[in-house]
DNA sequence: TAAAAACGAACAAACGTTAGGTTTGTATGG
DNA sequence: CCATACAAACCTAACGTTTGTTCGTTTTTA
């Protein structure tokens, strides 16, 4: 419920953020809970002490990580009216909470696979929920002609796919700012690569 | 380097099909070999007389996904001149190409994680060339004036992310055909959003 | 009948997990 | 101020499985 990551580190959240790291780097599977425990400063048997299962700390990475997606991005448009500044920042929103919490978001991403059932579809729905948040945009904003998606559905999930997958090639050290990637990916989705260009005529002919 | 699994099925061809299959539904680290043994319908030990390891057949099913798409690609663009073209025809090879091989490509995209050092290094190198194929076409279209990226490394990037995720959601029994797909995501990584929308003055005063 | 393919049984290592004992911090009562 | 009580936190050692892999033998194929 509260978000434990951001508090005042207790030994449950140290666990959590260590395992993060650990399952990013080695994969859930192949992560062992001794390595773990000695990054976490303990022998292992003690996390049975926080925790029940090597499952429950996957489950509660990935848990918190799509409350924070869900709650943040409905924080982030409401009161927000035009459909192109709502698509703006749930873009923006998206790429750094992403770029920010990279080890578990990065895992909530991949790792759906390595859950038990009961807990594949509680986290299934809340993407399914956040990814319908998206497509609520865009709907708004093709009804009222301002933009122009066949498919809502597949844009959606083609919007998130592309920004979901920054953190595997993104670099701190890199060249590139959070706030130019936030740019340049919106600039893209907004116009994709012919949409401002000079030849358009000529682009329409050759593909439609 | 010849498509084995294009051919006559040798018991080999067999074996890295149904690998493919375990692999992507489990994960590869949670797969295990007697299981793909069952499907392959013979022992745990038999395998060996195959293969050397059971990394030994992910690397083959990696690197064989990865020439098969390089050379695909190059062949499928070769030709060509016009940069709209070459780029329709790329998106439309590399979506066609996951979606009829998904367990291979799949396993290909989500399994980097668990090869060692020297095969990982191999199948970057590959999926570099891959990606650097792309990006040549996008520094000709806008060179040429025709495509307007202002950064040509991540519009590739994204554009190749958002495609080779789509396996993950496409359903064969979907109301959506192969086609369908290929024309929808193209359109919306030319056009993008707002591109060819009616309010274009409105949404380029709101974003810009 | 010789080579190719598969079998069956076993091994050593690694794994998640458990149980019982030990330390540490803190509140309580005299 | 000290002694006691108690629970939280951690350790140690082990258990039972599972895993990838090996190897000598048997079956199948050509």
């Amino acid at each position: 419920m509260e978000a434990r990551l951001e508090t005042r580190p207790s030994r449950k959240g140290i666990i959590l953020r260590e395992a993060a790291r650990l399952f990013r780097e080695k994969g859930y599977r192949a992560s062992t809970l001794r390595e773990l425990a000695r990054r976490a400063g303990m022998k292992g048997g003690s996390i049975y002490y926080h925790f029940a299962s090597k499952e429950e700390m996957l489950y509660r990475i990935m848990d918190e990580t799509m409350s924070n997606l869900l709650m943040g991005l409905e924080q982030e448009i409401r009161g927000v009216r035009d459909p192109v500044q709502r698509l703006n920042r749930g873009i923006e929103f998206h790429i750094r909470y992403h770029l920010e919490n990279q080890d578990e978001t990065h895992v909530t991403d991949t790792e759906l696979i390595s859950l038990e059932e009961d807990h594949r579809n509680r986290i299934e729905r809340k993407r399914s929920e956040y990814e319908q948040a998206f497509m609520g945009i865009l709907e708004e904003g093709t009804q009222s002609g301002v933009m122009s998606v066949a498919n809502i559905k597949l844009a959606s999930i083609a919007v998130l796919q592309m920004c979901t997958g920054i953190p595997y090639w993104f670099n701190e050290e890199g060249p590139l700012s959070i706030a130019e990637v936030v740019e340049r990916y919106t600039d893209f989705i907004f116009w994709g690569v012919l949409g401002r260009a000079g030849g358009g005529e000529r682009a329409r002919e050759a593909v439609l």
